[in-house]
DNA sequence: AGCACGCCGACT
DNA sequence: GTCGGCGTGCTC
């Protein structure tokens, strides 16, 4: 009997491969353990084990592994389920869903290493000058690496030297594969067991009173060991006795410590001992039941809080239900709001019960977290997470919170798989017979829509915490405003006005203006002609703390110019404003406050972003001028008002979601004014105050916003009434994106008809020299989905077999929201 | 996706 | 003459 295994690897190819094995590895094996496979020529690959079988290949024969890499499944079956239903749904391999789920620690790494063939000592006359140096390198080193070599010949393609050399049998090659993965080890001391007795111990505090150093470091291990009773660190000792790890080495070297590891995770837990959980008031009682109602005859439940109502305390008690069911608990919630206030929270209530997962972590840290969850470690029972969170080795959830359900930031756009994790999260919930609340102060549109057709359960918390009223929302005309002349720059009297007000008052402001940047689009004032980016069809926008041009979409950085290329004229504007303007003005308007900036610029690093929000929570901060991350679930008690500059930019973005965007944004910014007993105030500045979004924004009408746009989302079919597909198509040559697209449109449209929409250049046509564009494939309720994607992967298939069109990058997006 | 193979321009 | 450009095809 042959045994084969099914292994998926981490490459976007639809298909799984099969490579052989023996009998005693098909017993050892399981799906979810990790393998190393040879592939191609000379690669080695991490694969995972999909399915063991005894179904020979036909039409090839299947390599044998090379080996096994875990005793245990990392991926459950559970997980294995989930990762094809996103292959499934998103149309994209399990290959690309294996490395989004996978923290890259566990993928192997190879590298070829070279090495002096053993065989005889070859004629070196026949070598080349190039393969000379090789050889010659290789007397002094054993080993070189494909990246020595290349700085040896300095040159980058050092393969065919490689290759002769082989063939001259002068060298051999071979795979070298290593775990990126090491654990952080611990360097602990302690004295050798040869003076555990007291005269052996005497002896040796005698003989050590001329290296008084040494001594008193001995001292000093006795000391802190007698104290903690506990192992004691290198580094501990180090601090402790105020002697250098010079001194401590000697003694080890002496032998009379004995040096040892302990193994230890990353991350850590440091904090105080649990705190209680509150108490509930009585709004926050009655949706907590309400929620806990609707869990008996839903599996998902979105709970509808205004900002500051408090639904944090209401997930806490759910939480404590669902560990004290023994259960395991995920808790989404956007990137951004992870890194702060929240986590120091829930840590206060659940302690170490709480592992945090995001993006800025290492891949090591991130493998542990991995591991602690797999080993049900106690320090797994609650995992807090962004997006990819989703894909932990979890197998026994009890319960999963997505707050922030609306924000955008639960889609992945970029590398395929283009997963929505809240969506997912559904699915994943309902594998394990979990209950999903979603939570979120300005639903979705497709979560309310969902709960108002009865199939998400439904609860609402319309009061604030203690009570404090909804900020009072102000609209402000522009348009008036510049014709009376009262606005200084781009401040309207009524927002100075409210400004000094609270400054003088000692409450501080936030103020909103949704673009980074000093301006978006510098323009020469006597010839009209603008600087663009080279890669994109962009205008470079100006910033000026570092007097640079920069492009937003590809990164390209230029330094400001003096003088107009077109023209020589050195009369250069600048148009619309962005954050940096904006401090800059506030810097005029306001010279004895203190001013920051929080934006994509000023946030870099890993602790950027938390330096400004403990700088504005100690109020060092009196006006803090921001993008859209001043939105996320921040909870600032001193702040009073909230500017919101130009409302106008966002409502006419073209998008359907724009109306509804805004008006997320806006009630979000306007939620950070006024979180304790002062009710705050928000201005919103616009050119047009008569837009029915601004209007449902000053009298926080969710509801009446959402009927307006779901009538739009009828009348123009768009989701959650339809669904949608998005096609990009990229290529460098804009002719043939365009023939492409052209090709792809007609054969969606000989099946879908008027439900395929362009194809169309994006508004931003080429991005990175990259010339895009975009298909739209609306689906109807009554139309089979799974059909739909099948025809789209079939038409792909087809589009692929065009010569012409085998370069052209097509991108499959679905639910593209 | 990588990576090899293979066929053409631009340099020592 | 080789180096390196990228089109094409394949990976169990």
């Amino acid at each position: 009997m042959q045994y084969f295994i099914d292994v998926i690897i981490p490459i976007p190819l639809k298909k799984l491969f099969t490579y052989g094995i023996t009998a005693s590895e098909a017993e050892f094996l399981k799906a979810g353990m990790r393998v190393a496979v040879p592939f191609g020529k000379s690669k080695i690959y991490t694969g995972i084990v999909f399915s063991i079988h005894n179904d020979a290949p036909t039409a090839y024969e299947a390599k044998d592994i090379q080996q096994i890499l875990d005793e245990t499944p990392i991926v459950n079956a559970k997980q294995l389920q989930l990762w094809q239903w996103i292959a499934n749904y998103y149309m994209c391999t399990l290959g690309d869903v294996m490395r989004a789920a996978l923290p890259s620690g566990f993928i192997l790494e190879s590298e070829t290493v070279i090495t002096k063939s053993n065989s005889i000592t070859i004629d070196e006359s026949v070598l080349k000058d190039d393969e000379f140096l090789v050889y010659e390198a290789l007397q002094h080193q054993s080993s070189l690496k494909i990246h020595d070599i290349s700085n040896i010949l300095d040159k980058k393609n050092v393969l065919p030297v490689i290759k002769r050399l082989i063939e001259k049998e002068a060298i051999s090659v071979e795979e070298e594969v290593y775990e990126k993965y090491k654990p952080k080890l611990v360097r602990y001391v302690k004295l050798n067991a040869n003076f555990s007795s007291e005269t052996a111990l005497r002896q040796l505090l005698d003989d050590l009173s001329r290296a008084p150093k040494q001594k008193q470091v001995v001292m000093t291990l006795f000391s802190v060991s007698a104290t903690t009773k506990k192992p004691v660190k290198v580094s501990d000792l180090s601090n402790e006795s105020d002697a250098s790890s010079s001194i401590i080495k000697t003694l080890i070297d002496k032998g009379i410590f004995e040096e040892y590891h302990i193994q230890t995770d990353r991350v850590q837990y440091s904090g105080e001992d649990n705190e209680d959980t509150k108490h509930l008031n009585t709004y926050q009682e009655t949706a907590l039941i309400e929620v806990k109602e609707s869990f008996k005859t839903h599996n998902v439940s979105l709970l509808h809080g205004v900002t500051s109502s408090g639904k944090t305390e209401v997930y806490v008690k759910l939480i404590e239900d669902a560990l004290s069911a023994g259960k395991q608990v995920l808790y989404l919630l956007p990137e951004i709001a992870l890194t702060t206030q929240l986590v120091t929270r829930l840590q206060n209530y659940f302690g170490e019960q709480v592992a945090v997962f995001h993006s800025k972590y290492s891949t090591h840290e991130r493998v542990e977290v991995w591991n602690n969850v797999l080993n049900h470690s106690a320090k797994a029972k609650i995992v807090l997470g962004a997006r990819s969170s989703i894909f932990l080795p979890f197998d026994n959830l009890g319960l999963i919170v997505v707050d922030e359900e609306h924000e955008q930031s639960f889609k992945q756009f970029d590398p395929a798989p283009r997963y929505h994790a809240r969506d997912t999260a559904i699915v994943l919930a309902y594998m394990h017979e979990a209950k999903i609340l979603l939570g979120s102060a300005t639903p979705s549109l497709e979560s309310y829509f969902n709960a108002k057709q009865n199939k998400y359960g439904f609860v609402e918390l319309m009061h604030r915490f203690n009570d404090v009223l909804m900020p009072d929302i102000e609209l402000v005309d522009i348009k008036d405003k510049l014709k009376k002349k009262l606005m200084k720059g781009h401040f309207s009297d009524r927002l100075i006005g409210e400004m000094t007000e609270t400054l003088q008052e000692g409450h501080q402001i936030i103020l909103f203006q949704n673009r980074r940047g000093f301006s978006p689009i510098v323009e020469c004032n006597t010839c009209g002609v603008s600087p663009q980016c080279s890669n994109c069809d962009v205008s470079l926008t100006y910033h000026q703390y570092r007097h640079q041009l920069r492009c937003h979409y590809c990164g390209y950085v230029e330094a400001m110019l003096k003088k107009c290329k077109a023209c020589g004229s050195s009369e250069i504007d600048s148009k619309g404003f962005g954050t940096e303007q904006i401090e800059a003005e506030v810097k005029l308007l306001f010279p004895d406050y203190n001013v920051a900036r929080m934006d994509l610029d000023t946030t870099r690093g890993k602790y950027g972003y938390e330096k400004i929000i403990t700088a504005l929570e100690q109020q060092e901060i009196d006006i803090l001028v921001g993008t859209q991350m001043l939105t996320k679930g921040l909870d600032f008690r001193n702040v009073k008002l909230v500017g919101i500059m130009n409302a106008d930019n966002m409502l006419n973005f073209p998008d359907f979601r724009a109306h509804e965007r805004s008006f997320q944004l806006m009630l979000q910014v306007a939620g950070r004014a006024g979180r304790t007993e002062e009710r705050g105030k928000v201005l919103i500045q616009t050119y047009n105050p008569y837009h029915n979004i601004l209007q449902q924004v000053s009298t926080n009408n969710y509801v009446d916003m959402f009927n307006e746009q779901m009538n739009d989302r009828y009348n123009f079919k768009y989701p959650p009434v339809y669904k949608q597909i998005k096609i990009t198509l990229k290529h460098k040559d804009y002719n043939r994106v365009e023939t492409a697209s052209i090709w792809f449109a007609k054969s969606l449209r000989q099946l879908f008809a008027d439900f395929v929409l362009g194809p169309e250049s994006p508004p931003v046509a080429r991005i990175r020299n990259q010339f895009h564009k975009n298909i739209l494939v609306k689906i109807p309720k009554n139309q089979s989905l799974s059909k739909t994607k099948e025809a789209i992967a079939k038409i792909n298939n087809s589009f692929f077999s065009i010569k012409d069109f085998r370069s052209v990058k097509v991108i499959l997006n679905v639910d593209n929201f």
